[in-house]
DNA sequence: GCTAGCATAGACAGACCTGTCTGGAGAGGT
DNA sequence: ACCTCTCCAGACAGGTCTGTCTATGCTAGC
């Protein structure tokens, strides 16, 4: 994922400039993130990027290629973004509610302009492959939760998990729409309260 | 807004034909909402609306003007839609339970393609007007909801609205992304959790 | 040193999109 | 009868977008 990955060819120069294809993808991301997949053409990315357009039908194909990549490489830095928030907490609960507070950190990110998927859902035709990126993103987030949430101990993990990803997605709507990082705050005061309805009393111990 | 409105000319024929004007507003609700705002042409309106291009330019200045129409036309009817659904109930609980009811219906509705307001914000440049007509959206949803809030005697208002905000805003997404009607129905149970702990015990008679 | 492969630079075709313009038809009011 | 207003039909210009193609340069390995 990092410039270090390319081939041994790196170790030859210090500063490796990264590949064609990563640097089209890197350019890919940030300006279809920012502006949109059909705001953007393919002269302002391959401009962006310091590539030859051959370089970018040689390594994805056509356009759409280039948006999968881009929505691909999306939901693996979400998964890792989440994923390791987790390591700063122990009990499921506090896993489930730092979610939010991860949230939280990515709002006040100053490039962030929502969900990727929701965006890129509502530019592409029905039935795509944008949609079904974001279904499969969409799915393993609504798993991750429901793990957490039978981890805790909830009696209906499914309905909990989806009760949180509302909540979830709508602090992403209103952070991007509303301007207003605070929304995962309030995310997660509402979790909070569904979480002490939903969970059975807390141990006292550890 | 109805067809009857245009001049007395609608009394002399008995199916009177919408002005151009009307029936370009209605052909481009059904498009933008269906496809996006940028997806579809000026030609694709004017002929579904079958309409002279100069009709278009003469009524609506250019495209913009016609989405900002189609956005306005959408905020009124959603706020119709909201308000006459509160007629349903008498209590202010009831009422803002009711608000995830009629999403229910909504979302069963063939049509529904989510929010027009989130489809177009994402499709249009950052700061223009159609930006605008979404914060005017929201911005009535949101004082609506901390009225009713109010009346239903939540102590803070504003931040009871603010969570269901988030709950409806994440169930016209997921009944969007991952086409599940039954979005409404868990929001709305989510919401009487939420309703459970922040409002004063219910009193017992009417 | 030579060759194979990848990258660059940019012209080009074909399609589409917005907005303007011309030209004419029809209805209502005076 | 005339005039004004709205509307239809479509050509047209100017721009943008995707995707292909040609010609050239640079680097790595044999």
């Amino acid at each position: 994922m990092t410039a270090t990955t390319s081939t041994a060819a790196g170790a030859a120069r210090p500063a490796a400039r990264p590949s064609a294809r990563e640097r089209l993808l890197t350019a890919a991301d940030e300006l279809f993130y920012r502006e949109g997949v059909q705001s953007v053409g393919i002269d302002r990315i391959i401009e962006h990027a310091g590539v030859a357009k051959a370089s970018l039908y040689n390594a994805f194909g056509n356009k759409e290629g280039l948006v999968r990549a881009y929505l691909e490489l999306r939901h693996e830095r979400n998964r890792l973004r989440v994923t390791r928030a987790m390591t700063r907490y122990r009990t499921p609960r506090e896993r489930l509610l730092g979610v939010f507070e991860a949230q939280g950190e990515l709002f006040t990110t100053p490039d962030f302009n929502g969900c990727a998927f929701v965006a890129a859902s509502a530019e592409a035709p029905h039935g795509g492959s944008v949609e079904l990126a974001a279904g499969e993103y969409r799915h393993w987030l609504r798993g991750f939760l429901t793990d957490l949430a039978a981890e805790a101990g909830a009696p209906d993990p499914e309905a909990l998990a989806r009760r949180l990803h509302l909540l979830y997605d709508g602090a992403t709507l209103s952070a991007r729409m509303d301007r207003d990082p605070t929304a995962a705050a309030t995310a997660r005061a509402a979790a909070v309260t569904l979480l002490d309805a939903a969970l059975p009393a807390e141990p006292a111990g550890s």
